[in-house]
DNA sequence: TTGAAAGCGCTAACAG
DNA sequence: CTGTTAGCGCTTTCAA
């Protein structure tokens, strides 16, 4: 094969020797300056970031990696979806991975994606990562089965945000499991507005953040000494919000609803809204995300936001921690702030001695 | 350096020479199953895929990329939002990336880098990829600036999608450049519907996304002899959108608005009812995504579909074509499909029985 | 503070 | 059909 060839490049890409020859000193030292190692003078160092400069060098990384055993880049497991929570994760741990000096790669499980996170896991494994994030997992691999082909030997840290692990690793960090705390700030909020009990419209159970969401709900209920009314299920989407709120529609009973997230919390209140029920002044609604869009929405919604800036930074920040520390503490899990971002869509309940459509706004 | 460091594994792990022992063959014999050469025997493919399947043998990547001088990644630079269209762009890529065989590397440009996208392709080149693509750059290069730090040499093919290249690499692709005509759409048909002509509300001028749509608007005003009006400027949030809304609702002359975003127009939907000028009774309101939510605000968004999946599949089959075949003849582009998605928010304007047209001081 | 030598694990020719 | 021989461009010893 030809130097350079596969780089397309007309003439080869420069080496670590052509700098070296250029600068007058040894490969190696062109390599200790590169890796900012200390017993370089500075006189050498000049002459090599010169003629680096010169050249146009540029590290090749295969090679790093090979002779290292690093390859200093972290690879993400995402769901293959441009919903908001999802997407937010992502770009919050590209920045962080960025700035702590590693590479991203990226690899999705799509929904019914039949290898599912350990295909997506072993695929980022051949690819060649130090450490692996996954983010929101959903069920597929039934638990407690081990084998081999099913889950995948990680032999690298891992970091789970939103979810249990679903690998086993030499070591495994989670993050951003906070959903539940969140569901019940949502459900308290309602409940102090003086609902007797509030209504959830879950997401899809095969998501641990819906099931925390659930979760989270249901236990605010029960401690309130509430009553726990059917739950509605949808699948995220603004669709299914709408579906569920028909339903929803039609029960006089319901006058709090938790949906799981935003865009299901708008097609319920769209629903709500063409049945004749007005939010919040018959039914209180909270969403869960805050969309970009939830304070423009009519009503603006009562929804909680979730920090994804927050959880994708401290988890990486221990991640890394491992990966370049394999023996020492892990860094604590620190608690992320949470949000309750109240708006127009929750108000207290109708009153009860007047039935709701006698009631009149002033406007 | 111990065999296997890095990985973190309690042993180390397997190499090909160890299935080629393991399997009794060479160490080639190995490498030639696993790339799926011809010339091996179904026999000894057996063997050795059992010899690796019990070592679990995982080839190195590392390994590969040097002596090949292939990397068989593909990196991708996106703006560091969740906004849904990149977000949606980037989930389509690394659908198709993925189906290739590549593997996917990203880094994001955000907005006020000072290194840009110059920074992130670099990094890109740094880590090592047989191809980039630029999803949405923004302007920050100067333009016609040709220092050697400000635009590196890309020597891997290059694909842009929704704006010209910002960079210079031996083949340069483009897809996605068909804003311009879905703006067209849009504002043919609010003209359609009897509006005297049509307000634009734009995003940032610094994407070349804006800059299509708003040229789209004003080039369809023109061809219909209309008034182009001022252009409103915002953000793509809901926020600029409500703001701009503000401004738009004094104006009694405004009866239909192209909004360059639907989180935009959903912004100044709420500002124009909250000014007391109906949706779409006063004024009718185009978007621009179809983003989840569209079909569900109130009123429902007439807006236009981007068709991501379809551009990043196809530009990407592109790349790979011109990564894997560098002589041959690129492949022509196609267009994608538009989808003007006609909801509630717009109608014919209100009858013209006040003479808003008197009023029309300056044009 | 610097350099020389020896691989890292694989693919690319070229022989058989 | 299979094996041999060289590297790919670095980092890592170890020596100077």
């Amino acid at each position: 094969m030809t130097r350079g060839a596969g780089r397309g490049g007309s003439s080869a890409a420069p080496r670590s020797v052509d700098v070296a020859r250029v600068a007058g000193v040894s490969q190696k030292t062109v390599s200790r300056v590169f890796n900012d190692e200390p017993y370089v003078s500075a006189e050498v160092r000049r002459r090599v970031l010169d003629a680096a400069e010169q050249l146009g060098y540029r590290r090749n990384n295969a090679a790093r990696a090979l002779a290292s055993g690093r390859t200093r880049s972290i690879g993400v497991v995402t769901l293959g979806t441009a919903l908001y929570g999802p997407a937010s994760l992502l770009m919050g741990v590209e920045r962080v991975v960025r700035d702590t000096g590693y590479a991203l790669r990226v690899v999705n499980t799509m929904e019914g994606d039949p290898a599912g996170v350990a295909g997506a896991v072993g695929s980022l494994l051949d690819q060649g990562v130090d450490g692996i994030v996954i983010s929101e997992p959903i069920d597929e691999i039934d638990e407690g089965r081990a084998e081999p082909d099913a889950s995948p030997r990680v032999d690298v840290p891992v970091l789970v945000i939103g979810a249990p692990s679903p690998v086993t690793a030499p070591a495994v960090l989670t993050a951003g499991d906070c959903a539940e705390v969140m569901a019940r700030t949502a459900t308290e909020h309602l409940l102090a507005l003086g609902h007797r009990t509030v209504h959830h419209l879950a997401g899809p159970q095969r998501w641990y953040a819906a099931r925390d969401r659930l979760e989270g709900w249901r236990a605010t209920l029960d401690d309130h000494g509430r009553d726990v009314p059917p739950v509605v299920h949808g699948d995220w989407s603004a669709p299914s919000g709408y579906a569920a709120g028909r339903r929803l529609a039609e029960d006089p009973d319901v006058t709090a609803v938790f949906a799981a997230n935003d865009d299901m919390a708008i097609g319920l209140i769209r629903a709500l809204t063409e049945a004749g029920r007005r939010v919040p002044e018959d039914v209180s609604v909270v969403g869960f995300d805050d969309i970009p869009v939830s304070a423009y929405v009519n009503p603006p919604l009562t929804t909680v936001r979730q920090p994804f800036d927050a959880v994708a930074q401290e988890g990486l920040k221990r991640l890394v921690h491992v990966i370049e520390n394999p023996e020492a503490d892990h860094l604590p899990p620190s608690d992320p702030p949470i949000d309750l971002i109240v708006r127009a869509s929750t108000a207290p309940p109708p009153s009860r001695t007047t039935p709701a459509r006698e009631r009149r706004t002033t406007a």
